[in-house]
DNA sequence: GTAGACTTGTTAGCAACGCTAACTAACTCG
DNA sequence: CGAGTTAGTTAGCGTTGCTAACAAGTCTAC
């Protein structure tokens, strides 16, 4: 295939896995709002407790979010209570943030909802379509990991 | 496979493209913002361009959003001269949307602007990795159809 | 050491999305 | 005809994201 054909081809999958990445999030979004806890704070959450203390700024970027955006994400976990603020004792300006045992019980539970929602509708598939989607998972991962 | 291994397979499957998704997506996202559209009102004018003359609750279902939400979308899109409304002759109560010229235009030099960012890393594969992306895709709208 | 510049995070205010509830208008059917 | 259903709109709420402006802490150069 040629270079025009190539170009052609790669469009047109970007346009198809464009519109799929959005309506599988939109299908997932509504098991986030039934337990109180919504995609970003879900996603923010998972920084901190995977990613130990962070700082808020450090946090914002990792979610390629303003920091006035992730201070309000934050203050949500914290009043729930996912999530304590800490002051450093070096640096008075900076915040940092550790994930309570109610913030990782809480996320395991939310990740759960969203990846049972999932998987069911993967679960009904045949084995070999299932065959399909693992190859393609792959090839995926260094398309997103491209976009950096 | 067992019913067992079925259920372990779909939900690593799940996990995987769960976090697929949400990283393709917040890696696009920074193409968004530009001359009053948006991703919401990019992807529901491709559907009015593509799906032809089509009423306001069909692109709310194809949108899987609430017809209020598709009410404002739409009111936007007209505001902008993308997208007419007409009226069901037969059943008064029917809204179609079809595009304009301008919205055609507008849709093709938008969704570039996303679509080309994600077009990149797909060029880049090989032919053979391209074609596993277009099985899985195939694949990856009867799961995500499945979320309904 | 102190004045100015930079960094970190917050507050205030805006626009866009998505939802439910409640409503109007139009159609259908017994 | 009248009750029930369907299509779409309006009103109002909560969440997310942004920029602008600000407060507080730290660093640097003189």
């Amino acid at each position: 295939m040629g270079a025009r054909g190539t170009a052609r081809t790669s469009r047109a999958l970007a346009e198809t896995w464009h519109g799929l990445a959005i309506h599988l999030l939109r299908g997932l979004r509504r098991e986030d709002t039934r337990a109180g806890m919504t995609g970003p704070r879900l996603s923010a959450l998972s920084v901190v407790v995977f990613g130990g203390p962070i700082t808020l700024g450090d946090l914002a970027a990792a979610e390629q979010v303003r920091p006035p955006t992730m201070t309000r994400l934050v203050a949500a976990l914290e009043a729930g209570g996912l999530v304590r603020r800490e002051h450093d004792p070096d640096d008075g300006r900076v915040v940092r943030l550790r994930a309570t045992a109610k913030g990782q019980a809480v996320l395991r539970q939310g990740r759960d909802r969203r990846v049972r929602r999932l998987a069911t509708p993967i679960a009904a598939l045949s084995a070999a379509e299932r065959a399909v989607l693992r190859d393609a998972s792959a090839v995926m991962a260094r398309v997103v990991a491209g976009l950096r």
